[in-house]
DNA sequence: GTCTATATCCCGATAGAC
DNA sequence: GTCTATCGGGATATAGAC
């Protein structure tokens, strides 16, 4: 820790990982769309400009904490995604801690989600997003067989589509699942966020049991999701 | 109209409104998000300091954009809510064209759900967004005959419920579909105006069938939805 | 009561010294 | 890699013309 003090120049240890941690910080005691990079400075005791060394500008740091939040969310969502119940109770336990990871770690949720990242111009995050997609499927695929039209590749694989644009690539029966399966959680952490669900901790429980009942619905009557 | 010139002092015709104008137009420009006072000032030859005489403040003015947003919505929704169709093809219906509202009225959407508007500070929100779950909690209703614990009020009853906090209220079997659905169709906008679904208009057409069939599915399996 | 003019503060971003 | 200095822009608030 190379002091905090104001007076004289100094070495910071490691100013690029201060700042992704400070901005998660202010993130949650102000919103994404009150934090600043100068607070962030303030708060390190380096100049404004300081961060410019690390980041193009204040989204470029922004995206930073959003690849650090889709590998915690991968993480909080694998455990249920490879345990060995069902396919159905797996999927129901990823939509239950799809909400959780949004109420604890709201921060990072709204960073993702919520920050207005322009995705074009920071291709990172569609690369940390992918396996959240890939852990979806698999266990979408597991539930359903192959998926019909392209099989699904492993976590990793190369995953080149060819049919119509958008991150989800072609289809399938298992597709259509997965995807309404994800929207459907998404819903609910936005109402949660929202505070559509009400305040506190009984909120967060209501809304993970809502989530993960809505999924074993869909699930259910999947047969209704993919028509032709 | 009471001329633009930029050069002697005039009066504005009607500053509010057309600054309620000027907004929509702007964030269909440039987000919710890069939304200035200062620029909607700029764009109708006022005064920066104009606006304050109507608005407090620039989310004042959103707020009343908002409201604005509400009620349009509520135009596209009804249709649909109170068709001659069977409640199931309804509320169907009325998935698709959240969809579709969303898609064709970003601006306005992007104000409703994406402003990081404070709800405490302009109760005016919650009155503006009820008859929207009225009119899902309707449609519900019909599906499934009387809620359970709660009647259902007809819309723009007094609705007070001692239940959980939160604007739902209480609950009933026909609260959690309501809930659920609606949270659904958020889900699938949201993705939609993530660019999840892709670009153009055969992507609002994708996400509006898809959000039709998660509809009928959950509509299907709503015994899953109320455990208890 | 509506608008202009102005002043202050904070933020984002850049240039150049060390 | 960090600092000082600076510029432009937006939000807020106030004083005063009409």
């Amino acid at each position: 820790m190379p002091r905090a003090g104001k007076g004289g120049r100094y070495h910071h240890g490691d100013l690029r990982a201060a700042l992704i941690d400070t901005a998660v910080e202010l993130i949650g005691e102000r919103g994404v769309r009150n934090f600043s990079l100068a607070e962030a400075s303030r708060r390190l005791g380096v100049a404004v400009s300081a961060p410019y060394a690390h980041f193009t500008d204040r989204d470029d740091l922004l995206a930073a904490v959003a690849v650090r939040g889709y590998q915690l969310f991968v993480a909080q969502l694998l455990p249920d995604a490879e345990s060995d119940l069902l396919p159905g109770a797996r999927l129901a336990a990823m939509a239950a801690a799809y909400i959780r990871f949004a109420a604890a770690h709201r921060p990072l949720f709204e960073v993702l989600y919520d920050a207005g990242l322009d995705r074009a111009r920071h291709p990172e995050l569609e690369v940390a997003q992918k396996p959240i997609d890939d852990a979806f499927l698999a266990c979408v695929t597991a539930l359903t067989g192959t998926g019909g039209v392209s099989r699904a590749d492993g976590p990793g694989g190369a995953g080149a589509e060819g049919g119509a644009s958008g991150p989800w690539g072609a289809g399938g029966p298992a597709r259509d699942l997965a995807i309404a399966l994800e929207a459907t959680a998404r819903g609910h952490a936005v109402f949660l966020l929202d505070g559509s669900f009400g305040p506190g901790a009984a909120a967060v429980d209501r809304a993970a049991q809502r989530a993960a009942q809505a999924t074993r619905a869909l699930i259910e009557s999947r047969h209704l999701l993919s028509p032709a």
